[in-house]
DNA sequence: GTGATACATGACCAGATGTTCATGTTAGGA
DNA sequence: TCCTAACATGAACATCTGGTCATGTATCAC
């Protein structure tokens, strides 16, 4: 890969890192976790996924719009639900991806003293 | 795929999404991706940092300790210096995966009709 | 038509978040 | 020792966020 060296590689800039930040987001509320989560497991209509993830509808259904407006999930209607699911199978690999690293992270802070503070 | 019943497949319950959710909190705020971004082109001091992500030296300091109390960063000093370096490459995979994700998103949203709601 | 079901949406509010300012702490030079 | 450079930290602050409540809209049964 690299040679020895380092300091050459350029980083994001301002705009690129917004972005970012704004898609990245939709994965800091536990409460979208589990919504993407659920429909991670199969597309379902909103009353389903309240109850699943044992929020009020209301809340849900804001959560669901952000998500859509995100773009990592899509409604369509049917009948008188609205059955949700993630956008593709991009979304999917995402969310196995922040899993797959929050329990990497989460073991690595196990096992290391309280991260004492560098001026104590 | 099912016929009528389904809701088999498992999901994240409430603690392992708190869990992903405080994880992915940290790519969440645009002044910390750039900090992850610009510490994925190589470790280097606070003051270096804070002139590259074009920051105030406080807040620079507030993030890292973020970071660093997420796993997701070390320092360490040399001198009067603090050099911080990403904790792994598995942060550098991670932050990889949420540009490339960032940019697919984008790229979908960008050719979609403005996602008029679902009621209109 | 009326009513009921299934979602969406706007307003409001408590709590979290990111930045700035001021100050504290540590390391090295004169 | 005193002074300065390099970071960290606590407090204050404005802003954002996610939730609840109340209400609006759409579809279906009658």
């Amino acid at each position: 890969m690299s040679h020895g060296h380092d300091t050459d590689l350029s980083y994001l800039d301002g705009d690129t890192a917004r972005v970012v930040a704004e898609t990245m987001q939709a994965l800091s509320a536990p409460s979208r976790v589990r919504i993407l989560s659920r429909l991670g497991a199969g597309a379902c209509s909103v009353s389903e996924l309240t109850e699943d993830v044992e929020m009020e509808q209301s809340a849900v259904s804001q959560q669901l719009r952000v998500l859509r407006h995100l773009g990592l999930v899509v409604g369509e209607r049917q009948g008188r639900s609205i059955i949700y699911a993630l956008h593709d199978d991009h979304v999917r690999v995402l969310l196995a991806e922040a899993v797959s690293h929050a329990e990497h992270v989460r073991l690595g802070l196990a096992l290391r003293p309280p991260e004492r503070a560098l001026s104590a």
